[in-house]
DNA sequence: TAAAATAGTATCGAGTCGATACTATTTGAG
DNA sequence: CTCAAATAGTATCGACTCGATACTATTTTA
């Protein structure tokens, strides 16, 4: 009677699917594969510990030099810019460059999914949402995996004030917007 | 205040992809692809209208050309079975060879899907089965692709008694275990 | 201070994937 | 009834992913 965690892994591996194929077409018009938008994406969303090559394989689960060709493909196309960090010179800092933000806009799907779950009930994919998620985190933690989530979700995030919060871990203090990026780092608080 | 549908997006593009990477250590001990663990799982659920590559181009969202391709591999590989078509002399049928079967056992990965997914409450592995599945067939039909269901939730299948149906598409008669395959013509009922 | 660890790049081979061109059948319009 | 159009599949090409391996350049540590 334990058929219902399968069917939901059949169910995420087609949607994968078809997201991935969707994705491809998308991407496939200006020369790109699935995979630099998942770069471009990831990105967008890393904050200033984790816009690494190093931190990008993690996040995509492939080896460093897997993403670091795809990195020279982003970097041959304009869409990224690459320094050099300023206190340990091994490591490479990634951003987006105005391009690269400006190709992003423009290929964000959302609205394909918000018609295909408009007459869902909200109740629904609340209940959806918490389920998947949780399942992310233990499957991440699982087989060691980073969580990669942001700020106000992790162990190590200190509210100082309002407006400052502080990073136990790094020992620094973050913005207000900092806090809403994704972090290599990233350790999940116990789910209630 | 639509946040959700697209943090749902985001979730299961994640697992998508963290499932894809675990596919692709798995399958990869065999010198496989994940898009050839994603084609015998597909042949081994098709039903006898569905199981050519055509059918399975369209399941996988590519060309027919990149299908013939990945297809000559399992054939090498000796994990399928080519033969044609009595009456269609154009069309080639695929199913599983014995090898593939076993080697197809040998891969489900379910236990881990399992363990994750264990300490969430069967109401909440519920509602997050019939969000993704109604998205699932939205998206599909939003977009024209064939839904791949299996017989019982399907309008061209008639009960005819305890232990025969009838598919009123084909105008074929189905046994019971027939029905529990998916179909390439898979129209879904209406959802309540 | 020398060895080990870490971050990244370079190169190779097998495979995906779309595009295009091709063959072999079946269908259909006149 | 025939010949053109449609359909199912294969072949080939080029760009790219991806892992493996080997390499360089820094930093850490013993």
């Amino acid at each position: 009677m334990l058929k219902n965690p399968v069917v939901m892994l059949q169910l995420v591996e087609r949607l994968g699917n078809l997201i991935r194929a969707e994705m491809r077409r998308v991407v496939g018009q200006e020369g790109l594969q699935p995979v630099h938008l998942e770069a471009m994406l990831f990105l967008n969303q890393a904050n200033r510990f984790s816009n690494t090559p190093q931190s990008l394989a993690e996040f995509l689960g492939v080896t460093k030099g897997t993403v670091s060709q795809s990195l020279m493909l982003l970097d041959r196309r304009g869409l990224i810019e690459r320094y050099q960090d300023e206190v340990d010179r091994r490591v490479v800092r990634l951003r987006l460059s105005p391009l690269g933000d400006q190709m992003l806009e423009a290929m964000q799907p959302a609205s394909l999914w918000q018609s295909a779950t408009r007459n869902i009930s909200a109740n629904r994919i609340r209940n959806g949402v918490s389920a998947l998620r949780e399942t992310l985190y233990m499957l991440q933690s699982y087989n060691g995996a980073r969580t990669f989530g942001v700020c106000n979700t992790c162990i190590y995030c200190q509210r100082k004030s309002q407006r400052t919060h502080h990073c136990a871990l790094f020992a620094e203090r973050l913005s207000g917007p900092e806090t809403r990026l994704v972090c290599r780092e990233h350790v999940p608080k116990a789910a209630n």
